[in-house]
DNA sequence: ATTTATAATTATTGATGCAAAATTAAATTT
DNA sequence: AAATTTAATTTTGCATCAATAATTATAAAT
């Protein structure tokens, strides 16, 4: 059938990824019922790697299956947002703190310098997200439990169901800026508690959507 | 082919069940190669279902898919004992963070009432071990987030990986039956901090495997 | 004898087919 | 006309089948 896709992936986790991508874009509704005959036709596969994908994004929370009836995507309430953020706020706030506990100075000086690439971006709304993002996912790497990185990579995804899902209320540039400045003093004094409780501020500041 | 089960769950579901317990078992070793064909036969199904409850497995890090090499039992180093630990902890103090604000009153008591049980089943260790797993459990359910349950009953499995993961110290029961006594009185308090930190410390003295 | 190349076997991955169950539509009865 | 029962259609869930890739074994060559 295709006859090009020397793919270095899995049928069922290519598809995975685009199921997610269309889920985000919300050309699938929340709450819809998902067509495994069409969609399978559509991405001219069989239904064997569709419903594969669906299990993993079943495990992931992005789609629930209803027994003998398919899947549906997962409708997300304010309130689950409001949990999975607060758990997002919980598992940065500690990654943050074992950084400063246990990154070397090296990684240390890494992260001061994304911050400073931030400080420069302030004008451009754009690259600012790209660089914020950058510190964080790099944060996160030094921290270094793939558990947690796994956990945070999953909640993500369902924050990114809702499509208020920017994490940086509109002209709050200026104030997350800083509140990065005081994370980035806190870890470089190697204070956990205190880089904790910065992340912790981020975060509360950050929501948008808030309940 | 089988003609007993009219379960109320999809096979793979159940397959999934029974393929948990085995590598809890040991009888699937650590890092060994899941033979598809043969638990097929096993099970008296086809591969279909099986390689749908890997897949849910693969999702939970109980077992590694490789590609065009099919699926390994997940090998957890100490490292990763070490890390999911932490990770309980920090999930399970924050839950208690919550109760402690938000709780009702006969909530709490429930809690309270537990501990009691708790108390009074300190000379029988498995009884003990039930009750300290429902006290637990109920703190999880009053916390109510059903991300961060999700997240904690995953976590779990992966512990039971280990065939060290008898949380409790021999012979540490009733330091651990103190340690639970301060908690509950953090959260009759409604001291949230204080509770957090208590449930921290319970998990601190807990560990057994140690990194 | 060791290394490389080729062939055969084995196992995973993806496609197709079939039966049970659920939903929808139609029809009969009250 | 409303409601209950029955029939038809749709869709899931499981099994079987085919093809592709990888590993092992064998043979040839340096």
């Amino acid at each position: 059938m295709a006859a090009l896709p020397l793919s270095t992936r899995a049928l069922y986790v290519e598809v995975a990824e685009l199921l997610r991508e269309r889920i985000f874009a919300q050309a699938l509704a929340p709450g819809s019922w998902i067509d495994e005959l069409k969609l399978s036709e559509e991405y001219g596969i069989s239904r064997t790697p569709l419903r594969e994908a669906l299990k993993v994004l079943a495990a992931e929370g992005l789609v629930t299956m209803k027994l003998r009836r398919g899947a549906y995507v997962t409708e997300v309430s304010e309130r689950d947002l409001h949990d999975v953020y607060h758990l997002l706020a919980l598992l940065e706030s500690d990654a943050a703190a074992v950084v400063a506990e246990r990154a070397t100075g090296e990684e240390l000086r890494e992260l001061q310098a994304l911050h400073q690439d931030l400080e420069n971006a302030a004008g451009d709304r754009e690259l600012f997200f790209t660089i914020n993002e950058a510190f964080h996912r790099r944060l996160l790497e030094i921290a270094d439990n793939r558990w947690r990185d796994q956990m945070v990579n999953d909640l993500r995804k369902v924050m990114k169901l809702n499509r208020h899902h920017s994490l940086l209320k509109s002209g709050r540039l200026q104030e997350s800026l800083s509140e990065h400045r005081l994370l980035v003093e806190a870890l470089l004094q190697r204070n956990s508690t205190l880089a904790a409780q910065r992340m912790q501020a981020h975060f509360q500041n950050g929501l948008e959507a808030a309940a």
